[in-house]
DNA sequence: GGGTAATTTGAGCGATCACTCAAACGTGAT
DNA sequence: ATCACGTTTGAGTGATCGCTCAAATTACCC
């Protein structure tokens, strides 16, 4: 019978990870999670079995959740074009000084990882490039769903995605002004909506964006 | 009368920025940087003043150089817009293990700088706005030259266009491969030659990229 | 209440961190 | 040659790094 164990590892792991993605990895101290756990180092160390180990642990829960909370964006029915573009437009909308307004944790651990820390660098591609596939898998039910051409290249299209939430997060964590990071964010999130298809000859004409007299950059 | 330094101070600079933009910042030690300047630690701190200092002279000599191989490649009069496509182009054309396969320096330091090593954080961030700059300034004569319809916005143009090349060049950092990432520069640098207006009925005609089944993602 | 096993503790491990400084050295003027 | 001066040297600074482990503590079963 094992006792149940009085520190909360999912509380232990908010803290972590909050800390990881502030600091970065190499950044962060023993010492730092000391204190932001609350634990002792023998603690941490039984119960996590290393700074990298417990790091791999917070960046797996970080990428599952993105991974839900994009699902749970896209998978409301409806146009996944202007859900993908919704999508976007979130990502402008996070509070300057809160905790969202920071890059992407993958991307900075990725930009952050030697290429000799390759358990990092590998658990970083990895997650990116599940994230990647999610994008590419939304792309192509708006193709079986009509909303794209049948030549479309979901994952050409997946990629420059995943490229403007990179940019747009990066632009975030920068310290953006709001209206800026918006028009960015707007401006991106249209140039997805303008990539349907009318349907028919009625229903979806006013879901086909004009044609701006800047639609790209 | 100063003697000589004995010294390569371009040399070292060329070594330590190799090193910082490889390893980043934390991750590069003293014991590192001797070795690559062959110089023993209290040359070193003679010479720069102390590791961040060492770091911020790197990175400023990084951007300008970046900042003067824009400019050379923007310079060389013709197509604004077709000068700015290019550009895109040139950095998927690095080769996959090359130095230049790497993320972004200025955005690298940006990502990984600590909201309380302000130094480093307001260097990258003075860069990445510079580079911001020469890019809207970019837009604007392509504006002024008739390329781009009087009601651009090339300050939000700058903004995509950075977020483009930024994006781009984390891709090339995560190790895509290269026709992947020549697609995703080529899809890139078309969707910036598609801003162009036609300027006559006839000459600029063939310049006008036809409307393509995926333009946009 | 006593026994047992799992867990937490925290002092402290060797290694490495960024950095310093007195001494050795090289150079140009005399 | 000799001197004066500025540079390079590299052993060594205290601090901090990630991490360990024997001892103290706690919870559970009987």
């Amino acid at each position: 019978m094992r006792r149940a164990p009085p520190y909360d590892r999912d509380k232990a792991l908010d803290a972590a990870t909050e800390l990881f993605w502030r600091k970065g990895y190499h950044a962060t101290s023993l010492k730092d999670l000391e204190a932001a756990l609350g634990m002792k180092p023998g603690s941490i160390y039984a119960a996590f079995k290393s700074k990298e180990a417990l790091f791999l642990a917070c960046l797996d829960r970080y990428a599952r959740r993105s991974r839900e909370a994009l699902r749970a964006q896209l998978g409301r029915g409806g146009s996944m074009l202007a859900a993908l573009a919704d999508h976007l437009r979130t990502h402008a909308r996070q509070n300057p000084g809160g905790a969202e307004a920071r890059a992407c944790m993958i991307v900075k651990t990725m930009l952050e990882a030697t290429p000799d820390e390759s358990r990092l660098a590998a658990g970083a591609r990895a997650h990116f490039e599940q994230m990647r596939a999610e994008f590419a898998a939304a792309f192509e039910r708006a193709r079986a769903m009509g909303e794209l051409a049948p030549d479309a290249d979901p994952a050409l299209l997946a990629a420059r995605y995943q490229a403007a939430l990179t940019a747009l997060r990066v632009e975030a964590h920068r310290g953006a002004a709001a209206d800026e990071l918006a028009a960015l964010a707007e401006s991106l999130a249209q140039e997805v909506e303008r990539l349907r298809v009318a349907p028919g000859p009625a229903r979806a004409a006013a879901a086909e964006a004009p044609r701006a007299a800047q639609p790209a950059g």
